[in-house]
This record gives structure tokens, sequence and C-alpha cells, in this order.
RNA sequence: GGCGCGUUCGUCUAGCGGUUAGGACGUCACCCUUUCAAGGUGAAGGCCACCGGUUCGAAUCCGGUACGCGCUACCA
């Protein structure tokens, strides 16, 4: 049978980098495998329900190229993908198994479920359903059902034995049946809960191989015992390492995860992200190198994918996404830069400046930060990043002065400029570097720009002689 | 508390009975140099969580302990 594996996120708000790394591991199986990649919408937490939360994810995975086969937005020959649009088959497969005596209907309020729960901690034992609906006589249902009381379909979870999986990653692992608790399978609203729409949905879909994060591990037991009393055949579980942020938690949105796009709004490639992602957990073939999705996919198998949770580490990132813009051609970095830049910045420009900018960037925003001064005359007050090494009365004459020089320069080129700079410097006893950096703040703003000649070439002229000229050291 | 999973430089990782425990990011130094980067060279950084076994020999195999994380909802 063909490989089919899922993304299948819950429309609860952004997606980090965390869920968007499942997504990724998915992907990259399912194209090592020639198999499938489906898309399903879990939105079956109606008080959780996040707008838009869905376009997120799907703009999520677009932009980082992984394209799947099979989703909301596309349809596929187990349509619909999402799970709000496919609640009659959870209803009809709860059902089933309360036919068969493997799950039964429980009217328990929430209250006393919470009061419940209350006793048993006080009592320090777990905290698991008491079974009180159990006992129910058919008649007592019969009339419960009557006064339409609100109910939820709980799971007969068998009070011996053991459920064991063999986990494509962590290999052999094993619970008490016992241990378990009598899991909600419909809620009173007619939703499913995960565990019930996860098995029925993947079964339907024909999903050979789950890969998820590790937090699913406890859950995994309930979900092969719905496979079991089901009579189906379920897939090959494989439990991913979280990711975790500095302080060794679970990334999550409340504890300032960035979603996925932020990332791309801050000025990451998207292969960085992917190849960054593919650290995580996974033995990248080659981190020096950055690989493209299919290199990824060639080289991707279960086999390789950790155990021990990895910390995300920014700085990392950042030095990846530096040298991915290294690297691009300065025809593609034009293309990457361009929702970064001002609408009214002249192209042409900006491709100049590409070459001298490309080595001193780390993300696609460093551009502007650098490069700004090129582009408008409101640059920063010089009296403000005055330098220590030249003192200012003298500054403000220097300046001056060289001014003139450059006002009667038949050439405007670099080696011309490097000459006149260099004579001046020396003509007036100062050590090169410390009049460049006294230039560099006068016609920039700047303590920090691209190399000083080729700005100046690139800046013109007229604008030089014109910021030098309103160049003030003094305060 | 219970159950589960995990544990190799600060971080990501290689290693799958015999290695000076390798690489990458970061850090530091030096070189280059016009600022900042980039690039180059080099260094520091790991008693392989701990304690017991097994073995001629253990980061690698086994057991226990500790610690961390996850789950323990009509959330996913």
């Amino acid at each position: 049978m063909s490989v089919r594996v899922r993304y299948a996120p819950s429309p609860t708000g952004h997606p980090h980098l965390g869920n968007i790394r499942t997504a990724l591991f998915n992907f990259l199986f399912a194209r090592h495998a020639g198999g499938e990649f489906v898309v399903r919408i879990e939105d079956t937490d109606r008080a959780r329900l996040v707008e838009k939360s869905e376009d997120a994810i799907l703009e999520s995975l677009r932009w980082l190229g992984l394209t799947w086969d099979e989703g909301p937005d596309k349809g596929g020959p187990f349509a619909p993908y999402v799970q709000s649009e496919r609640l009659e088959s959870y209803q009809k497969a709860a059902q089933e198994l309360v036919k068969k005596g493997f799950a039964y209907l429980c009217f328990c309020t929430q209250d006393r479920l919470a009061e419940m729960r209350k006793v048993q901690e006080a009592k320090h034992e777990p905290p698991r359903y008491d079974r009180q609906c159990l006992m129910l006589s058919s008649d007592d249902i019969r009339n419960s059902m009557d006064t339409n009381e609100p109910h939820v379909i709980r799971l007969k979870v068998p009070q011996e034995g053991k459920t064991v999986f063999e986990d494509a990653v962590r290999g052999h692992v094993e619970f008490e049946n016992a241990l378990l608790d009598d899991q909600v399978l419909l809620k009173s609203d007619g939703f499913p809960t995960y565990h019930l729409a996860v098995v029925v949905d993947d079964h339907a879909m024909n999903i050979t191989h789950v890969i998820r994060a590790e937090e699913w591990i406890s859950s995994t037991p309930k979900h092969l015992l719905l496979y079991q009393f089901f009579g189906w055949t379920p897939p090959t579980y494989a439990h991913v390492p979280m990711i975790m942020d500095a302080h060794k938690a679970k990334l999550s949105k409340r504890r300032g995860a960035k979603a996925m796009l932020e990332y791309r709004d801050a000025g990451y490639l998207p292969e960085v992200v992917v190849n960054y992602l593919s650290t995580l957990g996974w033995m990248h073939p080659n981190e020096e190198k950055l690989l493209t999705l299919d290199e990824l996919a060639a080289a991707f198998t279960l086999e390789g994918i950790k155990k021990s949770p990895a910390v995300f580490d920014q700085r990392k990132m950042d030095w990846m996404n530096g040298l991915a813009i290294r690297q691009l051609t300065d025809e593609k970095l034009l293309i990457a830069l361009d929702p970064f830049l001002d609408s009214g910045w002249d192209r042409h420009v900006v491709k100049k400046l590409i070459p001298l900018a490309k080595e001193r960037m780390t993300t696609l925003k460093d551009f502007s930060v650098l490069c700004d001064f090129f582009f408008t005359n409101n640059i920063q007050k010089n009296e403000s990043i005055m330098n220590q090494k030249i003192a200012v009365d003298k500054a403000q004459t220097f300046i001056r002065r060289y001014t003139s020089i450059l006002a009667s320069l038949t050439q405007w080129t670099h080696e011309e400029l490097e000459q006149t700079t260099r004579k001046f410097a020396a003509d007036h006893q100062l050590k090169p570097a410390d009049f460049f950096m006294l230039l560099r703040i006068a016609f920039s703003g700047k303590t920090i720009t691209p190399p000083l000649f080729e700005s100046m070439v690139i800046l013109g002229k007229d604008i030089v002689i014109q910021r030098l000229s309103e160049a003030n050291f003094r305060c």
C-alpha cells in the first residue's frame, strides 16, 4: 500500500515552528516514499476556534513549499478535509461502539466531574471518571434521553491487559489498560473529541503513518483501543520529539513562541526555516549546505529521527539565514527583498547595493537598516553619533575643506575618491580610518554602512557634497 | 501523585563494544581590514546525568537512581 500521511492541525491560532516542523516531517516522509501528503483541519473544539487560523496554517505551508496532495482547499478522494463537515461519520462511529458495548452514554454534569476530581485529588488518586453512568439501566438511559438530558459518549476501556505498540521512533511502548481513563469520544454538543475524530478519519482516509508530536504518546493506547473495537488496522505511529524554548518547555503560543509567518515577515527565507527545522530532532545531512526540499526528502527516514527533544536556537537560525542570503544570486535577492523595501526606492540603486549589503545581512529586513540613507536625505543628525577620534570643532573644519576638494574633482570613481581621501587624511595628519569614519557619519548618519567609497560612488557627487555641506558636528 | 518518554561540549548533533569522543552554531584569539560584516586560521568548551553490573575492553549492552519534559479536560 502506498504511503499516506497527514498533517492535522487545529485551527486554534497561528501555527508556530513546532507545529510546522511536524508538517515538514510528514511532507518529507511522503515525498521520500512517493506517497501522499494530506492536510486535514481538526476543528472539533468550538470554544477554541480562532478565526483565520486555517488561512495562516495553509499560508505557512505554502510559504515553505510544503505542497499537499489533498486538503480543505483543493479537495481529494476523501473530501471533505475539515472535521466539522464530517460530523455524521463520528456520530455513526460512536453509536456503533455503543451498540457493540465498547462505549457508553454518560449524563454526568461538568460540575459533578469537577467535584469528583477534587475528591480524587484530595485522596491522591489518579483523576479519572468513576464510571457512575456505566451502571445506568436501560430505563434510566431512556428516561434521560426522553428529557433531552445532555450527555456524552465515553470509551469503555478494558480493566485488564496492556496496550502495546511499536513506535517507529521510540520502539516498544506499553501501557496498562487499567490506568486509562474512559475517554469522552463524543461531546454533548455532538462534536467528537480529537481521539475519536483522528481514528475515524485516519482510517477513512487510508492514512498509513501517523507522524505527530511526542505529547501524543500517552493518548496512543486509547486510539489503538478504538482501532481494535472498530476492527480496523492501525497505522504505524512515529512520535517525533518536541521543540523546546530556551527554558526547555514545549514551544507554545502561550509561552511566547512566535508564529511561523512572523519569521517570514521578519525577513527569514523559507529554505532557511525548512533547513533549520530539519536540524531539530533529525540528522540533517549537511547543515552548511542548505538543501532543497527534494534533497531533504531523499535523505529523510523515520530512523533518522531523534528521541530526545531539541531546544530552538534563534542564533543558529540567524546564522543560517545570513548564509542563505549570501548564497542567493543578486537577482534572486532582489526579488526576495522586494516586500521589505519602500516602494519609492529606485530598484536600480537597490541592485547596485545588493552585492555590498549581502555580506552584512542576517535577515532581509537588514537591507533597509543598512542602506536607507541612499534613498532619503532625512538622515540621523551627525552630532548625536559623533565619534570620539576627531575633536568636534576640528571635524567641522576638515569636512568643509574636504568638501571643497571633492567639488573640484573631475572624476567620481572609487579610485579617484580613495586616492583623494587618503591624501587629504595624510595632509592633515589624520589616521585614514578615523577620517573615513568621520566622513561616513557625515553623509550617512550612521557608523555602520557598506564600504565607504562604493557608497559615495552610488550616492553620486551631488548628494555627497550636499550631505557633507549640511553635516553638523557641533552641538 | 500516577503513567509515559528522554538524558553526548552553552545549543543542535555524529557515534550504534576498542575513536586523541567528530562536526555545526555560539564564544574567545589572531589574520584580513575603512566601519560593520563576510572570509581565513586557531583555541577554549564534554569526567558521554549518576551508581552498579556484563565484558579483556563500554558513550555504546543490562539494571537501578536522579533529573528534565510530556500526558493526566466534554483542548488539541
